[in-house]
DNA sequence: ATGAAGTTAGTGAACGTTAACTACTATTGT
DNA sequence: ACAATAGTAGTTAACGTTCACTAACTTCAT
C-alpha cells in the first residue's frame, strides 16, 4: 500500500471528476492535463502510466468504502450497524458525488487486465462487509435462521448500487441520504423479526 | 423503431461480442471490422457512425427486454409471474454470455450525449417491469400494504444486475440460473404473506 | 447496367509517451 | 554567509500509433 504525494491525490481526484462527468473514453492524459491546468508531460512526472492512475484511483475507492465501514459503531444490534452503515455511506457520496458516480463503475475499468482483480476485490468488499452485519444478525436472532444471508447481501448492496446510479444519471437532483435510508429500512422492516 | 438488415444485426452482435471481451474502450472500428473479417470502410456502408452503431446497440438491448417481459404468462399470481420473469431473463442470459455483460452496463454508454436518454429508459425498463408487477401483487394482497414496492423493485433490480455482473466477472463460471432462482425465491419469501 | 457490399489507400486529429530543457527550491561544503 | 549541487515540477516539441472516417475503385448478383 503505497502512500501518496499530495499531487499524486490531486490527480486522482481531478481523474474522478473527469470520469464521473464525462466517463472512460474521456478520461485521457489530455483530459486529465486540462482539468489539472498543467501539460500532459508534467503528470508523468507523478505516474509512471495512465494505468497506474487507474489503479490508484481504484485503491483510493478501496481505501474509502473500507474507511467508511470501519467508522460504524461495532456494538449493538447488528441491524442498526447496518442501518448506520449505508447512513454514512450516502451521506458520504452525496457530499462526493464525483465519487458516487465512479465507485459502483466496476465494468468501466474491466478491459484493462492489470486492474481487473483490485476491481473485483472492491465489488466484493460491499457485498462481504455487508454479509458479515447479516451473519451477526442472524446469530444475534434479529433475523430468520433460515434465510442465506449471502443471497440478502446481494439484494441490499445491488439495490444501494443501482440507487446511486440512478442518482448518478439524475445529477444529483434528489436527495440520496433520503431516499436511500427509505430503501434500507424497506429492506430491514423485511428482515427483521425481533418484537 | 427502424427495421435492421441482417448485416447490420451481425454487426451489431460482434459489437455486443467485443465489448463483452474487452470493455468499451476496446470497441473500436478496427476491432469491430476484424470481428467480421471485413475491412473498416465496408462497415460504413451499414452505419453512419460509430455513435449509430451504440445506439442501435441499445435499441436492440432494449426490444430484447421487452421481449423477455412479454413472454411471462400474464395470469395466475403476481409474485409468481414475477419468479418467472426473472428466471427467464437469467436463462436468456446463460444462453447469451455477451448479453449479459453488456445490457446491464449502464456507464459504459453514458459518455456519448446522444445515448444517455436511451441508456436511462433502459435501466428504468426492468425497474418499471418489477415495480408494476409488485403493485399487482400488492392489489392481490400477497405482499404487505404497507411496503413501498419502488423500494422493493430497487433492491430486487438492482440485486440482479449485481449478481449478472457478478457472473460476468466470474467469467461464466457458476451457473446463472440457479444462483439467481436461489435470490428470487429468497427475496419473495421475505415479501409474501400468504400462506 | 445498376446498386449493394466489398476493397485499398489515405485523411486529420487525438492518443500515450519520451526527449530535452528550464525555473525554483532545498541541501551542503567551505 | 554564500556559491555549488541536486532534486522537484513544470515547459515545448516531437515520437510512433491508433482513432473515426472518406474517396475512389472493384466485384458481383440481379
Amino acid at each position: 500500500m503505497p502512500v501518496l504525494t499530495s499531487r499524486q491525490n490531486e490527480i486522482i481526484e481531478a481523474a474522478i471528476r473527469i470520469i464521473s462527468r464525462k466517463g472512460i473514453q474521456e478520461f485521457t492524459i489530455r483530459s486529465l492535463s486540462r482539468e489539472l491546468g498543467i501539460s500532459e508531460p508534467a503528470i508523468y512526472r507523478h505516474f509512471e502510466s495512465k494505468t497506474d492512475i487507474l489503479a490508484a484511483l481504484l485503491e483510493f475507492l478501496h481505501a474509502d468504502t473500507i474507511a467508511t465501514f470501519d467508522t460504524v459503531s461495532g456494538d449493538g444490534p447488528a441491524l442498526a450497524q447496518l442501518e448506520q452503515y449505508f447512513s454514512l455511506l450516502f451521506l458520504r457520496l452525496q457530499e462526493r458525488p464525483a465519487v458516487a458516480a465512479v465507485v459502483f463503475s466496476d465494468e468501466v475499468f474491466l478491459n484493462e487486465e492489470r486492474l481487473a482483480a483490485t476491481v473485483r476485490a472492491l465489488v466484493e468488499l460491499t457485498i462481504d462487509n455487508t454479509t458479515r452485519l447479516l451473519t451477526h444478525a442472524k446469530q444475534n436472532a434479529e433475523i430468520p435462521a433460515d434465510v442465506d444471508e449471502y443471497d440478502l447481501a446481494t439484494l441490499l448492496s445491488g439495490g444501494v448500487r443501482l440507487l446511486v446510479r440512478r442518482w448518478h444519471m439524475d445529477s444529483g437532483s434528489w436527495n440520496l441520504c433520503e431516499r436511500g435510508s427509505r430503501v434500507i429500512q424497506t429492506f430491514i422492516r423485511l428482515i427483521d423479526i425481533r418484537t
